[in-house]
DNA sequence: ATCGAAACGCTACGTAGCGTAGCGTTATCC
DNA sequence: GGATAACGCTACGCTACGTAGCGTTTCGAT
């Protein structure tokens, strides 16, 4: 029987995984990205670091599995029919997520580490940033198809007005990420600063 | 008289530090943020570590050095009376610093260090955050009394669009940074995505 | 029931970089 | 001609990284 017994765990088994993963969370939430290091994670899982290197390769592909078990199963196109309520709840969601989870530390961790190793990089744009733009698009695109918005706006730079104010404020942390902010953000973006004319 | 005679400088001097950035500088542009080692740094400019240290405690001082070095002497409000003008201005400027010199690689690890150490948080800030975001908070309380933009309108949330979308693409190197995706953000900023009604 | 493969555990390294202590040396200033 | 401040040098102790080598456990298939 696959039964675990005592300390001893099934071969084929996720055991060391699963403990890994969570003792890597509780770290990254007590400690925050530099408390996590891969000798802490082994120490406290009880597992052995050989097997943590097994299964992650370096500090940041184990960050990027923690951020997409939060963010994955949370992030979805919610497709309510009006752009502005679309945008609001995927800002919202994010805003979440970064404030409330490990998925904020975790991030941050990751675009740190994005620019130093190329590998690390090239992971991060496909797993985690196309992902979540390809979710925006689709609201955008929906959008200028019912005559929300502008048919000639460029989509990838309304994505980046986005994300990129919600990333700015979580890096910088100069004022609060809350969800006041991710309507206020939206409103802005669709309607602009500029008087009509 | 204070002439540097062969390896020895002026004991009040600024020899040992400018060659300490110097070498900062050109390790920073060849090998990236995580080539930058205050190790590396002392050996190659010459100079002991123990002066290094002397004259910045850790890494994230160091390169705030690089980066205002870069960023003080050619950011500045240019006041040239229209609302979009002045944003290209600045934006452009913002965006030639990151992807031409080494103001881009510093202010990376700055804000990857950010995160991590609280007193390096503050340190970034005040001198580096605070400071560019008042040059665009001038701008735009201008263009309100002139009646260009909205009086209502958030300013620090159109700050944080301005300099948020740029960072974004510093930070994930997705698309383009350059002139033509500055005059764009400004454009979209001041006129919304959302249809004229 | 046995055997092979896969996964895990453990110890022991070698390396890199950090940051500091201790102490001597040099130059400037009064 | 001190006193002071800045610099140089060596030598540490520490943490973390990442791997090698080798033994052990479990599962699945025959």
């Amino acid at each position: 029987m696959a039964i675990a017994i005592r300390t001893r765990k099934s071969a084929s088994g996720e055991a060391p995984r699963e403990r890994l993963l969570a003792a890597a969370g509780a770290i990254l939430a007590r400690d925050g990205y530099n408390g996590l290091t891969m000798e802490r994670v082994a120490a406290e899982s009880g597992v052995a670091k050989t097997t943590l290197y097994r299964h992650w390769p370096a500090k940041a592909a184990l960050c990027m599995d923690l951020y997409l078990a939060q963010a994955a199963r949370e992030l979805h196109d919610p497709d309510t029919g009006r752009v502005a309520d679309d945008l609001r709840y995927v800002v919202n969601t994010v805003v979440r997520l970064q404030t409330r989870t490990i998925a904020g530390p975790a991030l941050v961790g990751l675009i740190a580490e994005a620019q130093i190793d190329p590998s690390t990089r090239r992971a991060f744009l496909a797993e985690f940033a196309q992902r979540r733009r390809g979710i925006t698009r689709a609201i955008l695109e929906r959008a200028i198809d019912r005559g929300e918005v502008r048919r000639d706006v460029d989509v990838d730079l309304v994505i980046d007005l986005l994300g990129g104010a919600t990333t700015f404020r979580l890096l910088q942390g100069h004022a609060p990420l809350n969800a006041r902010f991710a309507d206020a953000l939206v409103a802005l973006v669709l309607s602009g600063a500029g008087k009509r004319k």
